[in-house]
DNA sequence: TTAACTCCATCGAATAATTTGATGAAGTGG
DNA sequence: CCACTTCATCAAATTATTCGATGGAGTTAA
């Protein structure tokens, strides 16, 4: 009932060689153990794959199309036999990587491209939290690899620092806040801040404060705060690299906040030190912190 | 040393029933059965499926990922196996259409992309020709239907016709021809023609008027003709639909030809009278009748 | 036209692959 | 500790596949 690969192999060395004959020299059998698989595979698909009502057996259109969907499904099988090879020459099967949702995507997107473009076999599985929760992600899941702005020290990691990332307390320009000079935390708790909430059950770390007014709002990443920051909502702090447009074209503006309107953050790239990452990881290692570190 | 469909059936069937005993069951084979495909499969592959290690099996990292590919290339086979019945239903497995490359493309499009999805499982090879070579391809290859401007009858042949197409003479707004009114066909002929190709071997057919200059360009197909018209090369003929854009940002214009600078073509549909139509066949008649007929 | 050849199907016998059924070692859970 | 589960392993039984030989039908070339 059911479809098996050693009778495609024959049905297409029986095309491709010419013959049945052929197709046998080819692989070996003798040409009585081709016309039984060739039949087999004509019982089990209950069409007839050949005309052979002329000298020689011709595919019927059936034939031709099962072949072309036959060789596909050859490829693949090749494919999956394949993946072992690489498997076992170091490339993991998987690697899960957590990165905070407010590194600036781009780089990292490169890197995952090239390693697609350069056949890597590993499966990578992209995961964004915010804040505590990449972290928590780390920790309780089976990812291999966070890349965090804030993290709880442990000796049990291995750190690799990045290049700082700028972060700036930012408004609309049509807000009240922004013709204000010199703000003082009072004021700024007389207005809404906007902040995205941490996606760890937790509360949020040290470095990130907020400013403890009457409201919040909560988004659920920075896209959403920087589309709110936009349409006025209220002030919160931003990425430097997720506001560039907004900031060349006065959207929104930098707030003249006595505290300090502007933060660094060092992104670290962080791996369990008993657990040594594959082939791919270590790639990607390299390659982040080349391009970004 | 080649991988086997049944040994990946059997390694699903462990991990969605959660035992080797349980997937025996499931596939009505005894547990030791069951132990030998998984034991076949991780040999061939030469690599351990499974952590035997503790109490209960468990998937392996590259279990997982060979699972996962594993399940993929079941799916395929499945379609695979699938394909002949919906060919026995009466849909053919291929069909062949040669489309004289003059008619407006959206239409046809639409059409077949709705036809893909239906889910159709017909696999439609589509082929662009010019004027004669449309007949042409129809009548020594193996297309079943063609779409064509202009055609030498025959009884053999089951025809419908389409909404005309209607055809300009037009040249650059630029070129000198663009200003003279009550052109001749002696004005014509001191200037350069671009008309495309006919595709067949014979020369061109009846309504396809030349204008006999002593200068024709040949283009290869109306697209490479109508970036020549807007580059001032020459003028020519085009089907209305395909210079829409042109007409009406004023870069190409109608000549004021004594002749007459329009002109209509029938397109029609024709397959063969003694070689019945396929259902994807019949429904892609139907469908271009109906909105294009 | 005929003899030699190629095409592929078919058959019984030989071989290889798979399944069975029974057993056992190791772990689980009351 | 005992009854139960997990999965591996083995020889025997069963099936699936291949072999080798044969034959009918079509082709090729003298």
């Amino acid at each position: 009932m059911a479809l098996d690969l050693e009778s495609l192999r024959v049905l297409s060395a029986v095309v491709s060689e010419g013959g049945f004959a052929k197709a046998a020299e080819k692989l070996n059998k003798t040409q009585s153990a081709v016309s039984y698989q060739v039949q087999k595979l004509e019982q089990r698909l209950g069409a007839d794959l050949f005309d052979r009502s002329a000298y020689r057996a011709e595919l019927t259109p059936v034939g031709e199309r099962i072949l072309a969907e036959g060789e596909r499904l050859l490829q693949q099988a090749e494919h999956v036999s394949h993946l072992v090879d690489q498997f076992s020459a170091g490339w993991e099967p998987r690697l899960e990587l957590v990165v905070d949702g407010m590194m600036p995507s781009g780089v990292l997107l490169s890197v995952l491209k090239e390693m697609v473009n350069l056949n890597i076999p590993t499966h990578v599985q992209l995961r964004v939290e915010y804040l505590g929760g990449v972290q928590q992600r780390f920790e309780q899941g089976d990812a291999e690899l966070m890349l965090a702005l804030a993290y709880e020290p442990s000796n049990r990691y291995v750190v690799n620092a990045l290049k700082p990332v700028e972060t700036l307390l930012v408004v609309s320009v049509d807000h009240a806040l922004a013709k204000v000079k010199n703000i003082t935390l009072d004021t700024l708790q007389q207005h809404v801040e906007l902040t995205v909430h941490d996606s760890s059950y937790r509360k949020a770390h040290g470095g990130w404060q907020t400013f403890g007014g009457e409201r919040v709002f909560y988004l659920s990443d920075f896209r959403a705060k920087r589309e709110a920051l936009r349409m006025g909502l209220g002030y919160g702090w931003m990425p430097m690299a997720m506001i560039q447009d907004e900031l060349a074209s006065k959207q929104l503006v930098e707030l003249d906040y006595q505290g300090g309107s502007r933060h660094q953050y060092t992104p670290v790239l962080i791996n369990r030190r008993d657990q040594a990452l594959g082939r791919a990881g270590q790639w990607l290692v390299e390659r982040l912190l080349e391009r970004f570190g």
